[in-house]
DNA sequence: TACATGACTATCC
DNA sequence: GGGATAGCCATGT
């Protein structure tokens, strides 16, 4: 049975649209949390596989990170591949463009909006 | 209950 | 640019 900590981190991981990653760091700021570590914790043994896009969060910097399923960060570049997001010599291409941030706030989105 | 560990990050050589 | 160090917090033994 998942923990509320791993049900927070799982839920934070769906809001990531297709074609998008994100980082340990923005879960964790999303969370309102500093211990990205534990978040490394949380998404290492999903068991919401495929449900949980776990291969969508990757560490700061844009490199792949680790990755706990069936054939490691080989499965997790195939799979970011699959969905548009490209892996070069282990890290994302054009990291910035894919990194997805999540809004903290409906404020803060709302003067982001020119 | 206490301790060690980890799919990390930032900082310092 | 790469290796070492310290800090972070939830989990499992």
């Amino acid at each position: 049975m998942p923990t509320p900590f791993q049900e927070a981190v799982y839920a934070a991981l769906e809001l990531i649209p297709k074609g998008s990653v994100t980082t340990y760091g923005a879960i964790a700021d999303y969370l309102g949390t500093k211990a990205v570590r534990a978040v490394g914790n949380a998404v290492a043994g999903n068991p919401f596989a495929p449900e949980v896009p776990c291969h969508r969060v990757v560490p700061a910097g844009g490199k792949i990170g680790n990755y706990s399923g069936e054939g490691g960060v080989e499965t997790k570049i195939r799979l970011l591949k699959e969905e548009g997001v490209f892996v070069k010599d282990g890290r994302i291409v054009a990291f910035e463009q894919h990194k997805y941030v999540f809004e903290i706030n409906h404020e803060a989105s709302l003067k982001k909006q020119p």
